[in-house]
DNA sequence: CGCCAGGGCACCG
DNA sequence: CGGTGCCATGGC
């Protein structure tokens, strides 16, 4: 991998294991919107970018060879070696080489802690064009303008401060529905100091589920998310509908299993690499509907 | 149109 | 405690 700069853009070279289109549609993230082939417009910490794949390289539209190291190659997870993560995933189970060479360019991005909370529990019984569209108007409500690209704006996620005379109604406005209560309850969280990210990202996966569970509308599928893409959690393996029927046809021989014993299952199975293998499954078995009853 | 969606809570026995 | 119904909204 090698950056270079050329005018207002910045080219990261010789990416492995990396396909933008993949690792933004895999349902990881939700505040992106597609311009073309291999074309994103995405937003995160307050950042907009413009970014587009051709081949092995990554074109950073209109931004610094500062600001892609900083921030941006890290938020991509291009530092890590994801030959190494597949491999030793595969030399533990080789059920999962379909799923990993389908969808061989995923990466767990590094998402900001606050909207990824935010944005998960909007997640909550629906489906992913939705969230983003929830996501899009209450950043556009609360959030800063950023950037027009394509026939889109983008703005930024707010931050709990933007957030803080938000009100149930208000957010029901978003059409968040029922997790309109939960949104606040989080934010209230936040504002009070009761989730210290720092804490959170050093303490066990497990007690730091807990500590997000305290708030209301957090269960252990969104704590895990939470944990997984907003907090380097990467032993965490959140289990929602997909990967239940996923597994089951995979490992249970199609026999309805609870969820628990899913969950159980994936952290023994995959241990520290719980996160990747999770998201490969999820990708892979959603898109082919596995296990879905005809 | 009825079913289900990257669930979780309250309530029931 | 273990199971069941409901929650609000939109895609298919």
């Amino acid at each position: 991998m090698k950056i270079v700069q050329d005018n207002n853009n910045v080219y990261v070279k010789d990416i492995r294991d990396f396909d933008l289109g993949q690792t933004m549609e895999c349902g990881q993230c939700f505040h992106f919107n597609k311009l073309g082939e291999d074309e994103y417009g995405l937003v995160a910490s307050g950042r907009f970018l413009h970014a587009k794949q051709e081949g092995s390289d990554l074109c950073l539209f209109d931004t610094t060879t500062d600001e892609a190291e900083s921030f941006w190659i890290k938020y991509f997870d291009l530092e890590r070696d994801y030959s190494q993560i597949k491999s030793m995933l595969l030399k533990e189970d080789e059920k999962l080489s379909e799923a990993i060479e389908t969808m061989w360019g995923v990466r767990i991005l590094n998402q900001e802690f606050f909207e990824t909370l935010i944005s998960f529990i909007i997640s909550q019984n629906k489906q992913i064009p939705h969230i983003k569209q929830i996501v899009a108007t209450i950043s556009r409500l609360y959030g800063n303008y950023l950037a027009k690209a394509g026939s889109f704006e983008f703005y930024s996620f707010p931050t709990p401060e933007q957030m803080k005379n938000v009100t149930v109604e208000d957010l029901k406005e978003c059409k968040t529905g029922f997790r309109a209560p939960y949104i606040k309850d989080a934010i209230d969280h936040v504002l009070a100091g009761k989730m210290n990210e720092d804490d959170l990202r050093a303490m066990p996966v497990m007690q730091c589920n807990q500590q997000l569970m305290s708030i209301k509308g957090v269960g252990v599928k969104v704590a895990n998310c939470v944990s997984l893409f907003g907090l380097g959690h990467r032993e965490a393996f959140p289990v929602d509908v997909w990967i239940k029927r996923i597994v089951e046809t995979l490992y249970f021989d199609g026999i309805d299993t609870p969820a628990e014993r899913i969950g159980e299952f994936g952290t023994s199975r995959f241990g520290e690499f719980g996160g990747y293998a999770q998201q490969y499954l999820f990708y892979y078995g959603k898109t082919i509907k596995m296990g879905v009853k005809k």
